[in-house]
RNA sequence: GGAAGCGUUGAGCAAUUGGCUGGCUCGCCUGACUGUAAAUCAGGUCUCUUCGGAGCGUGUAGGUUCGAGUCCUACUGCUUCCA
């Protein structure tokens, strides 16, 4: 993986970069979405490169561990072969499942022992099967296995939780390095910072995390229910001591103010589920502002879903007939609001490149704010 | 014309031997969702309300009873069967 900074923002601590894979180039700042089991949720390919224009995606390997399992993944040549996208692709580790699956994991020094929530089978994660596992994948971008605490956390608990996020980060890297890619193309090993809401926490993680000398940084750990200045408090302390010439990503975030406010901090790199998942939902991002097009409201409006954000499906499907589809249950509306919700984040981030670019972004931010201001904790 | 059965909220159904009444599902309305256990979940949906509550309700009109959606009578509407 190469990084590349151009410009650096006036107005704030964004940068425009660019980064590049052996599956190819990745403009900066980036928004990815999220394709948990290989698969970004009601959206084909064709439309995530073509009309979303998508540049990476996700995929979790705590879910496609569970299936397909490695054994087919394997026989495939990895995720890429498998789906068939051949733009680059990023990997959770299962951390995040450590979080929102804790009801059925117990944590030990060794890792994480998971109950299968699809057959209550039992697994065990640990730092060096978390590599292999990804390296069977194939992501060009993996995770490194930590935990991630939820919110609110109590300061022991935190404590205690990055000192064991960065003993386990050690085994990865260890792992990470004593092995080879499986697929003949490169893979970089990225690290993450924890340490709850707390700010000398922040500030322990993150320096170990850059002492870790990885080729690109994460932040994970926020966006799980604590206010938004919490986040971006954290984010900029964080940001201001990973180093400014490696890609930062910031885990789980988040809406489109949240977005736009860590960039500012010097982000480079978004994911989230809130696009699809709220698009499933009736919840649109569209250049026009947040709408709920399962309100009546939207009934007989017969004006474009979109028409600004070069989307052919958003110019020519209704808000009136989108709506009807939601409310009828259509699995069409699930896709064309995955599309519009997907292709507003994408071509705000496109926004977000020029004004940096331009060198306005901070102003430029701030006006875009006050209209995505709902949405936004 | 005769007989039987049935009328509960927008719809379809519940409600023990007559028992302390507003249930369930759907629909409708609103909200939530941040490294996806999520095409999911939550709340509201007779009237009024100062949000604490307060009224009123089981086709219509009577009756029996301490008490009626439930029993009786008449009327009315619907359904089925027989002519």
């Amino acid at each position: 993986m190469k990084f590349e900074i151009k410009t650096t923002d006036k107005s704030s601590k964004a940068r425009l970069g660019k980064i590049t894979t052996d599956h190819g180039e990745i403009q900066t700042p980036i928004f990815m979405p999220v394709g948990t089991l290989g698969a970004v949720k009601a959206v084909h390919f064709n439309e995530l490169k073509e009309d979303i224009k998508a540049e990476i995606i996700l995929g979790n390997t705590y879910h496609l561990y569970l299936r397909p399992g490695l054994e087919v993944l394997e026989a495939a040549g990895g995720l890429h072969k498998f789906n068939s996208w051949e733009k680059p692709m990023l990997t959770d580790s299962g951390g995040y499942q450590v979080y929102s699956l804790s009801h059925r994991r117990k944590i030990t020094e060794q890792g994480a022992e998971f109950q299968s929530h699809i057959d209550g089978s039992k697994h065990i994660f640990t730092p060096e099967n978390v590599m292999d596992t990804q390296r069977t994948i194939g992501a060009d971008l993996i995770m490194a296995f930590d935990e991630c605490t939820p919110y609110p956390c109590d300061y022991k608990y935190a404590k205690d939780s990055i000192a064991m996020t960065h003993r386990w980060l050690d085994r990865c890297i260890k792992r990470f390095d004593e092995t080879e890619p499986k697929y003949g193309y490169q893979q970089t090993l990225l690290p993450i910072v924890q340490g709850s809401v707390y700010k000398d926490l922040r500030k322990i993680s993150a320096e170990y995390i850059a002492n870790a000398g990885r080729e690109a940084n994460a932040i994970g750990g926020l966006s799980v229910g604590e206010p938004a200045e919490d986040m971006y408090e954290m984010t900029e302390i964080v940001c201001d001591i990973l180093p400014a010439d490696k890609p930062r990503y910031l885990m789980g975030v988040g809406t489109p103010a949240n977005i736009l406010e860590c960039i500012a901090l010097g982000i480079d790199m978004f994911d989230c589920v809130m696009p699809t998942r709220n698009a499933r939902h009736g919840y649109l991002f569209t250049s026009e502002g947040i709408i709920n097009i399962k309100n009546q409201k939207w009934k007989s409006d017969f004006s474009a879903i979109d028409p600004n954000i070069d989307l052919p499906t958003s110019a020519r499907h209704t808000k009136a007939y989108l709506r009807h589809l939601v409310v009828s249950n259509e699995l069409l509306a699930g896709q064309l609001a995955s599309i519009q919700n997907l292709g507003f984040y994408l071509w705000l981030i496109r926004q977000a490149r020029e004004h940096i670019a331009v060198g306005d972004f901070g102003v430029w931010k701030d006006s875009m704010i006050k209209k995505y201001r709902n949405g936004c904790r």
